[in-house]
DNA sequence: CTGAAAGCGCTAACAC
DNA sequence: GTGTTAGCGCTTTCAG
């Protein structure tokens, strides 16, 4: 029961008084015309002697690990956690593994992580990217790796790559017709820009458009440039003028919102009564906010699960017939518009 | 640049004009003496030839892969990827990397884990238990990898295995104590139990200890028996006698939060006004929703990093003071009591 | 139906 | 200062 020592295919052979060989033809399935008896005292031996295979010197064989590497940008964030979730939900089924990394947002960091999944020889790649220039996931391409990007975009990413987003440019046009449907003259962008890849930038985009065409006026607050004290001041001053010119804060993701609702709060605003409110979020959570605030819902682990689908599909030679996969978010009604 | 064949060590020293020995040294940096010339010759060989050396053969000499292995009850659960985030942090810094596997909360799948974890060899195990005996975990033992359980309660394990937890125990008999102080008479604990393991058990222990000791009433919702009709009709029934005999809801887990503010938002009830509320959670969320809900907040990231940083000194040889690790719990007043 | 033996890429004695 | 070489545990041709 207590091994001391590794134990190795040779030793099973032994005890089992055959060949290594027929031991690992045992062990991979290739029972072509191997005696019933020969399996079942290999079998036995196996349990006996508390036989492992060792993944490493069979990768070094075979040339395939079944492992994908995930990288995302940052793994406290609930919408990684959910991408996560729904990646393992594609890949386990399939006996493949999964090593998680976290790019912390970073250039560096990220391509530290690439360089260690690599050097794993992982089957696959899947990344929320940090990086926002196709040229520096190269080395990717040059290990023949099959890589799959999720919920960020990349510049001149070839169609080779699959690439899993939410509807954002689409859900942004529609969010801003009904704004202005609704009344709303005057939109606040609640931003925060960490990385250049952000799904927050073809969002904010195709507000930019969407409010031009409408004659709404639009603000961009982003919060890399200032603490809470400063939204709380400047959410002030534009509640005041909600009266004459009807606004509505739009928070471009979840994490924004909490910290919209904090400055609300210290402000004892309400919704809709002194301002619209609005959100991106991956979790309803919001739901249960006041009233029910007003979200646009993605679906990370969809998002997740499709990269993973797609990633096995191209590992196994079968691509998916569009590498451009679009994930639709869905409209969250809620009293705070 | 585009490297069609994989690129070994061997290529290197031929290239370099020097021995495999020599670029093996220098990749792992025992640098003793060997000349600067020579250094730089092999560091730009390995530049142009683009080489990345191989983890799995490596791990076949060294018999040390830097990888720990990590197995959740459910990933898609936010405190399992809080307790995730908290493991990374002590991880990453040392150049750990990390497989996370999910158990969904069962024993068999549980067992897979392992089973694939081992067959990687990976240098320690942080898990989040699904089976209740420690008998399950031989294995483990048996291969002489370092293990840490975080969170649950695995019954008979050795002081040799690392084990963190919240204060359970101690945070349910104060909160119990608090109740009782705010005039309660009358506990209603909603719980689920999945796995024979959970941190609720504790709680529920401890709820049930104080309450006799305090001469409170007790009633235990488990909602594993019921759907969330049931709930919402169990707590009309409730919220009716509180007037008489006044009453508070503990929900066991963050999770149950939710289904509980369902289920009060369908039958318009407000809290404390027709009864107490309180919540074991991981997140602050709570804190938004109506004025702020009571919480017995866990550490999910800080119980984590505990065991990540306890199992490295372990595999190290550097063994903790004490294997036995409690992560204090904060109370977050809110305005449901 | 089964075996012998080569070799995957790397490390670490042991030499010089 | 640097090189030779024997394996680590496994798969897989090729040969019976």
């Amino acid at each position: 029961m207590n091994s001391r020592k590794t134990i190795t295919i040779k030793e099973v052979a032994k005890v089992a008084g055959v060949s290594v060989t027929t031991v690992s033809r045992y062990l991979n399935g290739n029972l072509g015309k191997m005696s019933v008896a020969t399996q079942q005292k290999i079998q036995q031996v196996i349990q006996d002697l508390n036989y492992r295979p060792s993944a490493a010197a069979k990768n070094m064989r075979s040339d395939s690990t079944h492992i994908i590497g995930v990288i995302v940008g940052d793994i406290s964030n609930v919408f990684a956690s959910m991408l996560f979730t729904g990646m393992y939900k594609a890949l386990q089924p399939q006996n493949y593994s999964v090593m998680l990394l976290n790019a912390n947002d970073g250039a560096d960091e990220e391509r530290e992580c690439v360089e260690k999944l690599l050097q794993q020889n992982v089957d696959g790649l899947i990344i929320q990217p940090s990086r926002s220039n196709f040229e520096d996931y190269y080395p990717i391409v040059n290990a023949r790796t099959p890589l799959a990007f999720v919920d960020r975009y990349v510049d001149a990413t070839p169609p080779s790559v699959i690439h899993v987003t939410s509807d954002n440019y689409e859900a942004s046009q529609r969010m801003c017709e009904e704004l202005a449907g609704k009344g709303y003259r005057h939109i606040v962008v609640v931003n925060i820009t960490t990385v250049g890849t952000s799904a927050q930038i073809p969002r904010l985009h195709a507000i930019t458009e969407a409010a031009r065409r409408l004659g709404l006026r639009l603000s961009v607050l982003d919060l890399a440039g200032g603490d809470n004290a400063w939204l709380t001041d400047t959410l002030r001053v534009i509640s005041a003028n909600s009266a004459q010119e009807r606004t509505a804060v739009v928070s471009l993701m979840g994490p924004l919102l909490l910290r919209v609702l904090a400055a609300a709060r210290e402000l004892g605003m309400d919704f809709p009564r002194d301002m619209g409110l609005l959100s991106f979020d991956d979790w309803e959570w919001g739901e249960y906010v006041g009233h029910g605030i007003d979200l646009i819902l993605q679906d990370p682990e969809t998002i997740g699960r499709k990269a993973g689908e797609a990633l096995l599909a191209t590992i196994r030679k079968q691509p998916p017939v569009s590498n451009e996969i679009v994930v639709p978010t869905k409209r969250v009604l809620g009293h705070s518009l």
